[in-house]
DNA sequence: TATGTTAATGCCGAAAAAGTATCAAAGGTG
DNA sequence: CACCTTTGATACTTTTTCGGCATTAACATA
C-alpha cells in the first residue's frame, strides 16, 4: 500500500480493467450469453475479450465443458482480486477528485463484503449527499482486518458480523437478518417458499470463504449441528459470487444472508428458512476514543436510516 | 480483499490500466517529454491520455504551470493508488497463472516499499526460478501493516525497516546501507560527491511518508537532531517516488536509503553523508514457529545472496 | 524582439474493439 | 438416429480508440 517502483516487470499490459469487468462478469454469470447481455456488448466480443486476457494471464480461466461454463482453478484465484481492483480502481478516483477539490476532512469506513448488499450502499450515499465536501473512503476488508484497522486508526468505523470484541470499541447492531438458503431452479426444493434445514442433511453445500477461517462458513455448519446434522461440503470458494455461481450450475446448494436475494441471479431460488434463530446480525463498530465529529454524524444517518 | 457486488456504480470506464501507468509515468517525471521517452510513445500522445484520464477522474491531476508541472493534491493522492492496483494487477495474474497450473505450495511476503529498490527483486527472482510451481506473493505494506501480517499468518516473511520486535518472532539483518541526500542539480551542493548532515540545517526537507507516524520521516529528524539541528519540513509525501520528483524540480532536498540511486532521476544529485552511523538496516522477519519448508529455503536463498 | 523549451491541438493512419452473420459441437427429444 | 436447440467460437466488417507527425500556443530567457 505504499511506493513501489515501477518501470520494471509489469510486462503483460494486456490486461486493463474493461477485461477484468468482463471476466467478472462471466464469471459470476458462468454464461457468456447472458454476461454480454449484462455487459451491453455482443456475446462474440466477449468470448474474445476472455480469450484475449487469458493469453494475457497465461492460463485458462474458464472450461468450456460443453455448453456449461466452469471457473478454473486459476479463475477462482482470480475472481476475488479482480473485484478488489476495480473497487480499488473507483475508490482511487473517488478520493483523488475529492482531495483535488479539497475535502474538508476524511473519513474512512471498513466493511465485510456481504455487507455491500445490504445498508451500506444507501448510507454511503447518504452521508455523501449530507458531506459533499468530505473524502469518505470505503474498503472491503475480513473481520481480523476490520479489528486491526480500528486499532491502528486506519478506519473509523467497521461493519462486521460480529462487535468485534474489544474494550476500546462500541458498536451497534444495525441490521438483523434471516439466512436464506439458495438452490438451483433446477432442484426440487426450489418449488418451495421455505425449508427447514434439517431436510438439508443430506444436500451438498457450498460454503465460503476458504480463508480465513474462523468465518461465515463456521457459522453455517454451527446452526446445521444444531439443526441436528453436520453438512457435507461439496465445494468452498473464496467468495460469495463464485458460490452463487456454482449453485446455479447444478452443484450444490448455499446458505447466505437474506439480503443477498437483492442481486437478481439466474438459475437460482431462495428458501426461506423455517429454523428459528438463524440470523446474522451486522454490527457497526467504533472506537470509544474517536471524537471525529463526522462520526456523530455518520452514526445519525445510520440511526435515522433505521 | 473480499467479495463485493460488481455491477452497479463502477461507472467510469475511462480509467483503465494503461493510463494510470502513463499517469505515474509523469508524476515520476514532472515532464510529459521525457515521460513519453520513458513509455516509448509521442508527447502529444501521453498529453492526450492524461486529459482523458483527467476528465474520466473529474479533476486536474497536474497543475502546468510555466512549463513546470506539479502534481495537484488530487495527483498526489492518486499516485500510490494508482500503484497500488498496478501492482495488484500483477499479482493477480502471477497468482491466477501459478494456480490455474497447480501450485504446490504458496509463500507470502511482505515487504516495505523501499525494499523494493535493494535485494527484494533479486530474492523473488531468484527464489521463483529454483520453485517454479511454488505461488509467491507479493504485498507492500507499512510496518503495523507487517507485523499484523506476520500474526495473522497472512505472510510468511516480512522486509521492514524494523525488527518488529515481537516474542513469537525472528529476524535476521538483511542489508544495512547509508542514507544519502538527494538534492536537486540545481543547488551549489550538487557539485559535491558528500556533505555533512549538519550543513543541510539551512535547508528545506522533504520528508515522507506523511503517514502512519511513527516512520522513516522521524528517523530522518532523529538523525538531524543528533546531527545539531531541527529540520526545515517543507513539504511532507505520501511516499519517496512524490518526495524525489519534488527534489528534482527544486522544492527543496530529502534523505533515502542508498539503494534508490538505482532508479535513474533525472534533475538531482546523491550526496554521500559523512555523518557517522546515518544508516538504514532491511531485516527479514518471520515467525519462529513457522514451520513451513519454503521458509528455509526461501532463508537459504537470502543467506547465499549476501 | 528573437529564440528555445514544453505542453496542447489538428489531422491522419494503425490498432483495438464491437457488431452481424455464420459455424460447429454437444445435448436433448421424439 | 435424425432433428432441433443451445451455446460458444470464427470470419468479416464497421466503429472507436490510440498513436504518430506536424504545428501551434504559452512562457521564459537572452
Amino acid at each position: 500500500m505504499t511506493e513501489l517502483r515501477t518501470e520494471n516487470s509489469m510486462q503483460p499490459t494486456n490486461i486493463g480493467l474493461r477485461r477484468l469487468r468482463y471476466f467478472l462478469a462471466v464469471a459470476e454469470e458462468l454464461h457468456f450469453g447472458r454476461a454480454a447481455v449484462r455487459l451491453g456488448i455482443a456475446q462474440p466480443a466477449l468470448s474474445r475479450q476472455i480469450a484475449v486476457l487469458e493469453a494475457a494471464i497465461g492460463a485458462l480461466l474458464f472450461n468450456r465443458v460443453r455448453s456449461k461454463v466452469f471457473l478454473t482453478k486459476g479463475g477462482e484465484v482470480l475472481v476475488p482480486q479482480a473485484r478488489d481492483i476495480l473497487l480499488r480502481t473507483a475508490e482511487a478516483a473517488r478520493s483523488a477528485r475529492a482531495a483535488a477539490q479539497g475535502a474538508v476532512g476524511t473519513f474512512a469506513v471498513g466493511f465485510v463484503g456481504s455487507a455491500t448488499y445490504s445498508v451500506l450502499p444507501g448510507l454511503v450515499q447518504q452521508f455523501r449527499e449530507m458531506h459533499p465536501a468530505v473524502d469518505l473512503t470505503l474498503n472491503a476488508m475480513n473481520n481480523a482486518e476490520l479489528r486491526r484497522a480500528l486499532i491502528d486508526r486506519g478506519i473509523d468505523v467497521a461493519f462486521a458480523r460480529s462487535r468485534l470484541d474489544d474494550g476500546e470499541f462500541a458498536s451497534e447492531s444495525v441490521l438483523i437478518e434471516p439466512l436464506v438458503a439458495v438452490v438451483p431452479l433446477s432442484s426440487p426444493h426450489a418449488q418451495n417458499m421455505s425449508i427447514a434445514l434439517a431436510n438439508l442433511a443430506k444436500e451438498n453445500f457450498i460454503l465460503y470463504p476458504r480463508h480465513p477461517r474462523p468465518s461465515f462458513a463456521d457459522d453455517v455448519i454451527g446452526f446445521c449441528r444444531t439443526a441436528g446434522f453436520n453438512p457435507i461440503v461439496a465445494q468452498e470458494t473464496m467468495d460469495l459470487q463464485t458460490a452463487m455461481a456454482l449453485v446455479s450450475v447444478g452443484a450444490g446448494l448455499s446458505i447466505v444472508p437474506a439480503s443477498i436475494k437483492q442481486s437478481h441471479r439466474h438459475g437460482v431460488a431462495y428458501l426461506r428458512l423455517d429454523d428459528a434463530d438463524v440470523t446474522t446480525t451486522l454490527f457497526m463498530v467504533w472506537r470509544r476514543d474517536n471524537r471525529s465529529p463526522l462520526l456523530n454524524n455518520f452514526r445519525t444517518v445510520v440511526r435515522t436510516r433505521k
